[in-house]
DNA sequence: ACGATATTTCGACAAATGTTGAAATATGAA
DNA sequence: TTCATATTTCAACATTTGTCGAAATATCGT
C-alpha cells in the first residue's frame, strides 16, 4: 500500500461517525448492510450517511451494491489489512515485527446464531 | 483504548506531512529526534512543524524533552501499538484474528552500525 | 400511472485544518 | 549583556469537513 492510500484510509476512519459505520459494517461481514439499516443503528440522517460512505469508498474501506432499492455497502477486509500491513511496518522502522496482521471477517457465526 | 482516542490518533496520522514526521520518529527511535532535524530532512517551516507536532501530542503518539535549545521529539510506541490493538479487534468483529501486534521500536542496529 | 420507500444530490453553513510570515520566547556562547 | 540558534506563538488566510433541509432519483407494489 502507497502512502497515499494510507492517508486517504486514516483520514477515512479519523471521524466518529465514520469509525462507527466502518465498525458496524466490519461485524456485519462480507456480505454487508444496507444504508438504511446503519442510519437506524447509528442515528444519521440517510445523507449524511452518503457523504460518509463516499468517503469510505473513496478509500477503499467499502463497496456497493444495488438491491432492490436498497444500496448494500460491505467492508473491505483486504482494504485494512493493507492499511494494518502499512502501519506496522512503518511503526517498526521497516522491519517488521508482527508476520502477518491479517483481518478475516468473524468467522459468519452470524448465519448459524441468527 | 477507548474509540475517542483511536479517534485522535487517527486523525493524527492521516496528514500527509504528519505521517512522514511520525514515520521519521519511528525510525528514530526512543531517543527521538530534535525539532530541527526534523525539519531539515521533511523540508518543513519549523512553526508549521510545531502545529504538526502538537498534534501529534495531543494525539498521544509523541513525546518532547528539552534538551539545551533544542526540543527532541520521539514516538510513543505504546500508543500506537493501542492503536494497531483497536484496529485489529474493531476489523476483526471482536474476534481478534492477530494474538498480538506489537511493535516495538526496531532492534537497535543505529548504534552498532553508525 | 400512482404512491410509498430508499437513497442520493444539491446548496448552504459553521467549524476545523494546514500553511505562511512576523514577532516572541528560551537557551547557550562570547 | 549581547548575539546567534532553536522553537513556539500569534494572526491571518484559503481550503476542507461534517451536518442539515429540501428536492431529486430510483425501485417496488398496487
Amino acid at each position: 500500500m502507497k502512502k497515499t492510500d494510507a492517508v486517504a484510509a486514516l483520514a477515512a476512519l479519523a471521524q466518529d461517525n465514520r469509525l462507527d459505520v466502518f465498525r458496524l459494517l466490519v461485524q456485519a461481514g462480507p456480505e454487508g448492510m444496507s444504508a438504511g439499516a446503519v442510519a437506524d443503528a447509528l442515528d444519521l440522517a440517510p445523507n449524511t450517511l452518503t457523504f460518509h460512505f463516499d468517503r469510505l469508498r473513496t478509500a477503499g474501506l467499502v463497496t456497493v451494491r444495488r438491491d432492490g432499492r436498497s444500496m448494500i455497502y460491505a467492508a473491505q477486509f483486504e482494504q485494512m489489512n493493507a492499511l494494518l500491513g502499512f502501519l506496522t511496518e512503518n511503526c517498526c522502522s521497516g522491519a517488521p515485527c508482527v508476520p502477518s496482521a491479517a483481518c478475516k471477517p468473524a468467522r459468519k457465526r452470524a448465519k448459524i446464531l441468527t
